[in-house]
RNA sequence: GCCGGGGUGGGGUAGACUGGUUAUCCUGCAGGACUGUGGAUCCUACGACUCGGGUUCGAAUCCCGGCUCCGGCCCCA
């Protein structure tokens, strides 16, 4: 009986390493660019961090557990949380507004699909202190300004919750939230349905009519069915400012975060390219130091989920410089020392099994080195190496500094 | 939690409908032919029926269940 990886996780091979790093490192690199530094959170937290944010309902979606010491602990299922707890233990002091990315790995006990895992990575960014728009269109910008870094084509919707909220200010907040649940699922007769209960119906076609704006004018004509709005005219300066990015958003009044810290600003990235996971990144300007005991700010950020952006993305992995160092019985000694000088500069392979010179070779070959030093009798003599550049059938007998110069590219 | 389709050496597969001797082929890995030159060739070795139960004289094959993978539903902070 054989020992499995435990449902919904995955091992990730060298190939898939290299892909992953080097899409985390584009991400990485951008962001930093944009001013924004890493931070890092436990893995695990108390899981009231989560609950208080999301209901204990969500607790069946969790990874939660007691501790020897009988504390209730879950590992994370997301960053923003945590991210806002650190916020509100230790930098509310800290000059704002606070710009801060993180990339880890987060934890969720769902039914693993397409694009769904139970172990997952996500890249994310907060902004805490940033007003709105500035700080929602500068995080979107970064957010779509990544998307073309990894030459991706990803359609952006823009939405604000303050528009349905304003619609539905005369019910009570849960009876908010059950509609926005609705309005996520599209479940048009649900939402009349429930607003007939109130004897409303003229509310719910009239959000029906919102969700179903589409197009450049869906800002105007939302104006038209409810009248001007502080919600529609934060959005017209949104579009305005994100223009000036070179960033043109689908607005979207569908987009709906059910929770009542986000209030504002929301949008989502969504790839045709997945399966039934068609979302890779989540964001928009929410609350939460308030919940969490700190003094209340406005914050904003995004969540790219990793895995799916990993699937959709079109990056060109630079080559793999790879040099083995091949010698006959007597010349191991100055094959180590040479591979030792070499290690200063490339990944550098030497022989661990005590195989033929030929096999060497083959084994070089096997791994997909790009180049081949070889170390015998006649390199010993006249202390230089020869270099072989696979792939081709040229070699050549050069000395040290010339080959590290020829396999680096340097001149 | 629900629906559907899968699981045969490390990877990819044939065999199943129609149960029957030693489970097919490719690849891989290890060693050798071959201790100064890679990709080729040849030889040798290694290595599998997802798990449990049932039907049967006999199960990789038929039936039931578990686990798990894939796709979808639900959910998605």
């Amino acid at each position: 009986m054989k020992l499995q990886k435990p449902r919904g996780t995955r091992d990730f091979f060298p190939d898939e390493m290299q892909k992953r790093r080097y899409v985390e490192g584009i991400m990485r690199k951008l962001t930093e660019r944009w001013g924004y530094e890493e931070i890092k959170t436990p893995t695990f937290e108390s899981t009231e961090l989560f609950t208080i944010k999301s209901g204990e309902g969500i607790i069946e979606e969790i990874y939660a557990f007691k501790d020897k010491g009988g504390r209730d602990i879950s590992l994370r299922p997301e960053l923003t949380a945590p991210v806002m707890r650190m916020y509100v233990n230790k930098m509310q002091m800290t000059s704002k507004p606070i710009k801060l990315y993180y990339f880890d790995n987060c934890f969720r006990y769902e039914r693993p699909q397409k694009g769904r895992f139970r172990e997952f990575w996500q890249f994310g960014v907060e902004i805490i202190g940033g007003k709105s728009p500035d700080a929602d269109c500068e995080v979107i910008a970064l957010a779509s300004s990544i998307l073309d870094a990894l030459n991706i084509k990803a359609r952006l919707h823009i939405g604000h919750l303050g528009v349905i909220r304003s619609i539905l200010k005369d019910f009570d907040i849960n009876v908010q939230n059950d509609i926005f649940r609705l309005l996520d699922k599209k479940d048009e007769s649900g939402i009349k349905k429930t607003l007939d209960g109130f004897s409303n119906s003229e509310k719910a076609d009239t959000l029906i009519e919102i969700i179903n704006l589409s197009g450049n004018d869906s800002i105007k004509a939302a104006r038209d069915l409810i009248g001007d709005d502080v919600s529609l005219r934060e959005l017209d300066k949104i579009v305005e400012l994100l223009s000036i990015y070179c960033v043109d958003p689908k607005i979207d009044f569908e987009i709906a975060r059910g929770l009542d810290y986000y209030n504002s600003v929301v949008f989502e990235i969504y790839s045709d390219e997945l399966g039934a996971q068609n979302q890779i990144c989540g964001g928009g300007s929410y609350q939460l130091a308030g919940l969490f005991g700190g003094k209340d700010i406005v914050s904003t950020g995004f969540a790219f989920g990793f895995d799916r952006t990993l699937e959709v993305c079109n990056v060109n992995l630079p080559p793999r410089i790879k040099v083995v160092v091949a010698a006959t019985d007597d010349a191991r000694a100055q094959a180590i020392k040479t591979t030792l000088k070499l290690r200063k500069y490339v990944p550098t392979y030497f022989d661990l099994m005590q195989k033929g010179l030929k096999s060497q070779l083959s084994f070089a070959n096997s791994i997909g080195a790009s180049h081949a030093v070889i170390i015998g009798k006649n390199e010993l003599l006249e202390n230089k190496v020869t270099l072989k550049v696979l792939g081709t059938q040229k070699q050549e007998l050069v000395d040290l500094k010339e080959c590290i110069r020829r396999i680096t590219g340097m001149d």
